[in-house]
DNA sequence: TTGTTTTTTCAGTAATTGTTGAAACTTCTT
DNA sequence: AAGAAGTTTCAACAATTACTGAAAAAACAA
């Protein structure tokens, strides 16, 4: 395999993997390119080399900003912007989690909360009050544990964890 | 908020967070509605519910035992099937973790494993090697570290590992 | 074996989600 | 201020994904 198709590969399975998460194809395809090149690209590099529109190729990278898995870079001497990704996998995985957590975690929680305010009158909504309490603590505990796990730094996750747990 | 009304706000929320996660929204909601019945329930009882078509319920439910999520359930003198969901949060997390794990994670370590065998010409093929192999790094620990949270039980996650983290 | 009930399959269709491309907007330059 | 370079927006369209309903298959009963 060369390097050119080792990359072609990379890109592809970078975007499937992104569309069984619920993240778009494209976005994910856009990271990828943006993770294995040495070099900033700009709008027309993606463009380009993934065969988008413009109009695609900005929304995505957009968001991918606001995820915070890329940033714009400024070269001096030259008007349009140009992207990197953050390559440390770790800074990566946390800004999903923090992300993902805020977006779906946290409102999942609200609804929980404001759901088991519902008064039991009979069997049958014992037990849906019985099943909400239970998600509830759950969801409540992943909440906390993914906080630690942000706070906590990538060597910490890359030594330590396996030997606590085995 | 009555008990109804709640169920109803499950049913829907549950759907909407599958769906940010690549499964499908109704999949989701005949699982929070399985969640929240005291009784097991038999097709006709989810379409009727849900509001949806026979093959639709159908698939669905396989889809869901396939996931080790619904267990199937006999009622004697009773000729059809009726459903029940694993209403231990823990097992719930489990099982998605062990079908994500093989369905994703696993397929894309064996691509990085491909990958990596590219020969490095240049400085940006060099560089492309060089995210390849941070990326498979991080994989395989994480995938190390999900075997342990596996097979490690509720109890650990529920009291432990949060004083161990802080 | 034949009729009855229940489950499964899948081609056609519907709904959702993602993409394009051109116009509007912004920013910068002279 | 006018033009050039670059970015953003979004209505129309395309692709993908999900759902339906009816027919086939399977499971069971008499």
């Amino acid at each position: 395999m060369t390097a050119e198709e080792g990359k072609e590969r990379f890109i592809q399975s970078w975007g499937a993997l992104g569309s069984s998460w619920g993240i778009n194809r494209t976005m994910a395809q856009i990271h990828a390119l943006l993770l294995i090149s040495s070099e900033p690209l700009c709008a027309e590099d993606i463009m380009e080399e993934l065969m988008i529109s413009r109009g695609n190729a900005n929304m995505n990278i957009r968001a991918l900003i606001d995820w915070g898995l890329v940033h714009k870079v400024l070269k001096q001497g030259e008007r349009k912007e140009f992207f990197m990704a953050v390559k440390d996998m770790w800074e990566v995985v946390k800004n999903i989690i923090i992300q993902r957590k805020k977006r779906e975690l946290e409102p999942m929680l609200k609804v929980l909360d404001e759901i088991s305010n519902v008064e039991s009158t009979d069997e049958a909504s014992e037990n849906f009050l019985q099943v909400i309490r239970d998600i509830k603590l759950f969801s409540n505990k992943a909440d906390a544990t993914l906080d630690s796990l942000v706070k906590s730094d990538s060597n910490w996750f890359v030594g330590t964890f396996m030997k606590m747990i085995k």
